[in-house]
DNA sequence: CACTAGGGTGTACGTCGTACACTTGTCAAG
DNA sequence: CTTGACAAGTGTACGACGTACACCCTAGTG
């Protein structure tokens, strides 16, 4: 990654930087003359697309996608797409908008409602849909609760969700309810407190709930039907997310259908 | 908040202090010899406790209550105990386990679980008294989602509700399917991501609705309906926060107390 | 009396977001 | 061809943050 050609003049040793880490950047290329468009030619290949909004989004993603939230920060991401942090700002007003600007790209990935079933299944399967964006992208469930205000992308997503619910029969006031009901669960998540996905290697955990057993009885009684889930073995400490999640989501909505049915 | 008495023997300007900004602690206490006992006692009145990891949670819970979670940092707080930053060390490992420490205050706030009823009654009951203590403490439901691993005090709470669902007579693995179910719930609260109870002043948020209308239609069929709400008139959007909790509440309990008596 | 241990202090480091002033590359109007 | 405006990228600096580490200073023990 670099930027910022000094030109052929010997681009000067840093001048002062004092206290802050440097941040390699350093030009990467120093083209000594003689390859004349040829040179030209390997700079533009060298990712030269010139740091728009949705470079940055997408290189802030992907950041995010292997090194968790607290990986992503303006000046990592600058490094990231060698250019200084300031950069940055001619793109993107602060941090939080950037993350919004994050949040949109997963938002844009989950798929548009199906057609011609029952408000149900439509529902159903795009809430799986928003799941699976979400699956490919762990951080951002986070960062959602963590916004403020939702971005537009969100709320688009949210009106077409009760598009869903009153095109399927609700009364506006039945949809609002159902919307408070789902929760965030609408957008393919709901947040655990209990993450029995633990990092540990389930047989250690089990050992370690049995010996708290006396503290814990209840969760200790978990361990023996955590550990044959449905739809085969699983690994980790054996609670399969996928089936938890369905089987919650299909409660909610039984009990939304029920009452729909009734007025 | 004044903290600190200079004391009369002139607290000697601070020495060196480059960069870092100084926070006003200087001693608090010189005695100049003289008041002998009465001094003392003066000092002692003052909020002399020494500096406990109580006091420190304490402090800290009521620093958020009134200015959010990004008012708590770990020199705010030690400013507000009159004492240096580093001090805090001495009682807490890190800011993270301050915060669990934090949440498990306001855990240990949640009544416990009445007795003499029937599960969902028990459920109920309890899953509103959390919420009032979370409505408290603003901050805390926040807190408690960033949080990696659940603190001992929640697990105990976890583990305590999942005995109320076994004593009423459900098996270990329907329980365990209701737990993921309730998912925060069960804390009293629901992450909302849609928070219509706004800053705005209502009015203007309806206004502010009707003009996109094209843009999220099925949002805009919300404003007449919401500003009419159940028990009076509400301030606000509209929106009753309250009913709409035990609205959902209700309707998951419903839905597993069909589920166990199926079974 | 010397020793020790624990609580409070001071200084420093590395990180963060970002304000502000600057250079530089690009292109239209004179 | 000059000029000069505009946008994009740079450099430096500031004030916050969490916290490591070395230091006191007191109280309590032998």
């Amino acid at each position: 990654m670099g930027h910022g050609l000094p030109g052929t003049s010997g681009g000067r040793s840093q001048p002062a930087r004092e206290l802050e880490t440097v941040y390699v950047v350093h030009s990467a290329r120093r083209l000594p003359s003689g390859g004349e468009m040829s040179a030209k030619a390997e700079v533009e290949a060298r990712s030269r697309e010139p740091l728009s909004r949705d470079r940055i989004l997408r290189t802030a993603v992907a950041l995010a996608d292997e090194g968790g939230v607290e990986s992503i920060s303006m000046r990592r991401i600058a490094q990231e797409l060698g250019v200084v942090p300031m950069a940055l700002y001619k793109h993107v007003a602060n941090k939080d908008e950037l993350l919004d600007g994050m949040v949109d790209v997963v938002v844009g990935e989950i798929d548009l409602p199906i057609e011609g079933t029952d408000w149900k299944n439509t529902m159903r399967e795009r809430i799986l849909s928003a799941r699976r964006a979400l699956l490919r992208h762990p951080w951002a469930s986070r960062v959602l609760e963590s916004r403020g205000e939702p971005t537009p992308a969100v709320i688009a997503y949210m009106d077409s969700m009760m598009g869903v619910f009153v095109a399927g029969g609700f009364s506006v006031d039945l949809m609002h309810h159902a919307m408070h009901v789902m929760g965030s669960r609408i957008l393919g998540f709901s947040q655990e407190l209990f993450d029995d996905t633990s990092s540990m290697p389930a047989e250690e955990a089990a050992e370690m709930w049995t010996q708290m057993a006396d503290l814990y009885p209840n969760i200790a009684k978990l361990i023996p039907v955590a550990t044959t889930t449905h739809d085969g073995p699983v690994v980790g400490t054996g609670c399969d997310d996928q089936f938890e999640f369905e089987f919650a989501l299909d409660l909610i909505l039984d009990g939304l259908e029920r009452l729909r049915a009734s007025r």
